[in-house]
RNA sequence: GGGCCGCUAGCUCAACUGGCAGAGCAACGGACUCUUAAUCCGUCGGUUGAAGGUUCGAUUCCUUCGCGGCCCA
């Protein structure tokens, strides 16, 4: 791939974020170029180490310099980034680091010889070297590599951010995370408890008997949340199809199926704005149990936070910004009408008298700066202070239970209240983190629930459902009593790594394309 | 969509009321055989996000636009 040679000012086409025509580009562009003539390849493809840094440090870490003697005739090879690079005259130490770990390199001109040294002083920060020697400490007793051979594995043309102050840029952060994760190794950090988050949530649910399984992304009828989705279209079946906003009519389906626990932990896509809780594609935990209903999952999530935080946190409680928010079980169980009355503030009456709740909410929503709609119903309106008034306060987690049925249309009613579902959130730090119900198995109520959303969204709701047939038609095969869960993996990852942002725990976040 | 704030060298940041755009790191040249934010001497590096306006003169004031952040919708 050497085919063309060196412009001698190499002219980038203007692609994203435009040509850059920078010094330092252009000077180890040049390097690369005296590289190459020198029949030397820039690019190798392939160097074999025998570990990896931190299994050096891991394996020899231990041993003070003494010890270290006969290590010092071994020979080990490892490979990373070139993060530091101090010049000594004939002796130069640089800091190399890969994925596991951090270790010195130590070189000199009379164990490499001249031409070899020379070439290991061109080396520059940021490049992809390997290298191989014994293992031995400084004078200093920082463990390290003394190098008796190296190569260039790739090299960088692109001078990294500043050692110190790291890469500050947000939007550079998020626009080319690469660079933020070389620059700022917390970063790395908090996608590793991410990951460790999802596995633990596999960890637990598969203990439990749970299967995972994958439903379609691409659904023709959008469902299973009141959110308005992303439109795409497949050419040779000339069909419309939808990015899915959540899965949880294919997840009963398969309930319907005998699959009595599935879940499934996969993106999903709701075409509304960004901000620091939201992205337009998210990731989502749902669950379910046949023959459990919904204070059985309170029970089980309960169980499960606690054994997240077992493992990520040093005690029971969380940091949050400035807050510490206690995690221990039992938590409050709490009506959500009795909610919006103790905690909200608003009088008794305004559950039963649509007037009252109007006036309450519209001094709600002049503390706020929020606007109500005059002509929402007396749910929406009770909704609203819900919001408004109880969420910001509930701290510590709160299972609020028993929404109105209006407003959730798919969770089964209470056997002695029909206008009341089984539902709970989960409310943690002031944000709603799950979401669960009893779900609705009578395929007549559910239809005649899907009608009322359809006129909601013919009267101009576009978050409203459209009725699934085929859902209804499962239904009528019968669904068992069963518990349903979804759990925002997004936020429970803020909370466990305190970031304020949802961009802080998403590793490409959706921003506006730049022009060029 | 609205309000506020930000955008200056590769990176992190300065630049008072409008008066020659600067520092540290990085880079480049040199010294240095145990440094680790190495040190010391020297040097280079700018479309001040973009366009327009006001002005003798704009990083600074005004307008529009772009991107981002926070708050709100």
């Amino acid at each position: 791939m050497s085919a063309s040679p060196s412009d001698q000012e190499p002219k980038e086409p203007p692609a994203e974020g435009g040509a850059e025509e920078n010094v330092l580009v252009a000077q180890r562009r040049r390097k690369l170029e005296a590289l190459r003539a020198a029949g030397e390849n820039p690019f190798p493809n392939r160097f074999r180490t025998t570990h990896r840094v931190g299994e050096v440090v891991a394996a020899y870490g231990l041993l003070s310099g003494e010890a270290l003697a006969p290590a010092k005739e071994e020979r080990v090879r490892v490979a990373g980034r070139l993060m530091g690079k101090r010049l000594q005259g004939k002796v130069v130490f640089m800091d190399l680091r890969d994925g596991s770990g951090r270790i010195q390199l130590f070189l000199r001109r009379d164990d490499l010889g001249e031409e070899a040294f020379a070439r290991a002083k061109e080396l520059d920060v940021g490049d992809i070297v390997g290298a191989e020697g014994g293992v031995f400490r400084t004078r200093t007793g920082e463990l390290s590599v003394w190098v008796r051979g190296f190569a260039l594995l790739a090299k960088n043309l692109r001078p990294l951010p500043e050692k110190w102050h790291g890469l500050q840029n947000i939007e550079t952060r998020y626009r080319q995370r690469y660079v933020d994760l070389i620059a700022n190794p917390e970063v790395a950090g908090i996608f590793r408890t991410r990951a460790r988050l999802v596995q633990l949530i596999r960890r637990f649910l598969d203990e439990r008997g749970f299967l995972e399984v994958e439903t379609p992304m691409m659904q023709s009828i959008p469902g299973g949340a009141a959110a308005r989705p992303f439109e795409t279209y497949h050419n040779t079946l000339d069909m419309p199809l939808y990015l899915r906003v959540a899965p949880e009519l294919y997840l009963k389906r398969l309930v319907v199926g005998g699959m009595d626990r599935v879940y499934e932990i996969n993106r999903n896509f709701r075409n509304e704005g960004v901000s620091t809780q939201h992205n337009p594609e998210f990731t989502m935990l749902e669950f379910y149990m046949a023959y459990a209903d919904y204070s059985d999952l309170m029970d089980l999530t309960e169980a499960l936070v606690g054994f997240l935080a077992a493992d990520l946190l040093p005690g029971p409680s969380v940091r949050w910004g400035e807050e510490e928010i206690s995690l221990a079980p039992p938590w409050t169980r709490l009506r959500w009408r009795d909610a919006i009355v103790e905690l909200g503030g608003a009088p008794r009456e305004a559950l039963s008298d649509r007037g009252r709740a109007l006036d309450h909410a519209r001094q709600a929503a002049a503390a706020s700066g929020h606007p109500i709609l005059e002509g929402m119903s007396h749910n929406r309106l009770l909704e609203f202070l819900f919001e408004e008034t109880v969420e910001p306060q509930l701290r510590r987690p709160t299972f609020v239970h028993d929404f109105p049925r209006e407003i959730s249309p798919l969770a089964k009613s209470r056997e002695d209240d029909p206008e009341t579902v089984e539902r709970f959130e989960l409310i943690v730090a002031g944000r709603e983190i799950a979401n669960a119900y009893t779900e609705l198995n009578d395929p007549d109520d559910q239809r005649e629930r899907f009608e009322r959303q359809a006129a909601a969204r013919a009267a101009g709701d576009l978050e409203a459902h459209v009725v699934d047939h085929d859902y209804l038609r499962a239904l009528e095969y019968g669904l068992p009593p069963a518990a349903g869960e979804g759990i925002g993996i997004d936020r429970l990852a803020m909370l466990f790594t305190n970031s304020p942002s949802i961009r802080d725990v998403i590793l490409f976040p959706l921003l506006r394309r730049l022009q060029e």
